[in-house]
DNA sequence: GTGATCCTTCGCTTCGCACCGAACCATCCC
DNA sequence: GGGATGGTTCGGTGCGAAGCGAAGGATCAC
């Protein structure tokens, strides 16, 4: 039998504007303190103290002490594709009513930004086709795989993956997430992070005004076309 | 920019048992009546009509007069996914704890199902190969198409689809839709819709105690493999 | 027409919860 | 040690919403 209330539980946990605007914050992966993400929600702390521990009994979000700090971040990437997926439904209207532009508003969301802690975007989605044609990742419908000139590719860019890439990991090491604007999947997994995380590490890409829009820099622009192919002007 | 806000009212409008409960029966793509929904939710009608208009004015149901009766079903199959990962995070735990044995655990449930107004669970998923092997529709990414061949295999099940498929139609003739149990695409659109009221009308399956969960009847075992060469035993 | 059924609107009560002030731990810095 | 900073716990207040009873359309059956 399925189980109505759980899902109002996690709803609720997530119908709350103070509650959904922490977790908007945290879209893009990072991991915020207590007293961040007070801020981001207009509230004071022993109220946002409130809600994150609701959040956390709700499994959306994680929080990690570190001295007297405590991180929170998103739970996984399937509470961040699902946030998405929410945010499309109320904020493009019904599906009925304008089936067309869907997608954020904003073109600098849909070029480039992070999705969790990957990619996305037309950015995101480009890599994705050039590392499909490239020969080193394959996708087929929810599933994806790491080639072994795949891994070699990577070693050569200078990307750091596991070794032993075992099968059912606790966390795979390619799995295609769909992306919001674009409607066609973008890297996420370990793969996916790990490009994110070079790419920032390298000066490829940059934050828009700390949001989760990227732009990519010049250098990032040579970067990606040697790299991978992928031209990012236009 | 971001829409906080709007985030919240859509988790809010699920996040009430209530109006949980209501969602969950609807999920099998059904509509149901006002008073229908009120003795799932054990709410007097009064009560259901509030949280029914709630629902509507959230985008996530829309609700159709006829007589006296008042019909109401979900706005899409957006919002069946979106639920459907919802109950994901909050019934199967954290994704890290058990990142393993996902999907209902209701051993019938992933044999076959519906989800909003097509085929879901193994059937589902089989169905879907089995028309791309054939070369009846071809499946990339987040779009689905209909060949040529896959019309006039339509034709000869017996199968009505629109004659004139423009692309960019209200709604797609094939969409593929990511199945919660498999993992794996199947198919959704107007072609999902119109196979799975084929599989009723014929008698191929029928709902197992009312539920979601449905089972093939020795004739639709025959039936499917005549016309799409599936085995359904095993 | 009259009655019955289905649904909605209105008024009211009650309960939950978001919010803050104050006080209380934990940690870091000096 | 003492002080400062970051978080949490504890009461208490107030708003909002879920719930129902009663009354009011709307539609069907006769």
């Amino acid at each position: 039998m399925v189980t109505p209330n759980q899902l109002a539980e996690v709803a609720a946990a997530i119908g709350e504007p103070a509650r959904a605007a922490m977790l908007v914050a945290l879209m893009d992966g990072r991991a915020l303190t207590a007293g961040e993400l007070a801020e981001v929600a207009a509230v004071t702390p022993q109220t946002a103290s409130g809600h994150l521990a609701k959040m956390v009994a709700a499994h959306l979000i994680v929080g990690e002490k570190q001295g007297r700090h405590r991180y929170h971040r998103l739970a996984g990437a399937d509470v961040a594709v699902l946030i998405e997926s929410m945010m499309r439904i109320g904020g493009g209207g019904p599906a009925l009513r304008k089936p067309l532009r869907v997608g954020p508003r904003d073109a600098a969301l849909r070029a480039a930004r992070t999705c969790y802690d990957h990619l996305a975007g037309q950015l995101g989605v480009r890599i994705s086709d050039a590392l499909v044609a490239m020969g080193a990742v394959e996708i087929e419908g929810d599933n994806g795989l790491v080639t072994r000139r795949g891994l070699e590719l990577m070693a050569e860019v200078g990307i750091a993956l596991p070794v032993h890439p075992r099968p059912r990991a606790p966390r795979p090491l390619c799995r295609p997430c769909l992306d919001w604007s674009e409607r066609r999947p973008h890297i996420a997994g370990q793969l996916g992070a790990a490009l994110c995380a070079h790419a920032f590490e390298r000066a490829w890409v940059r934050r828009i005004g700390g949001s989760r829009a990227l732009e990519v820099t010049p250098h990032g622009k040579t970067a990606l076309r040697e790299a991978f192919g992928i031209r990012t002007d236009g």
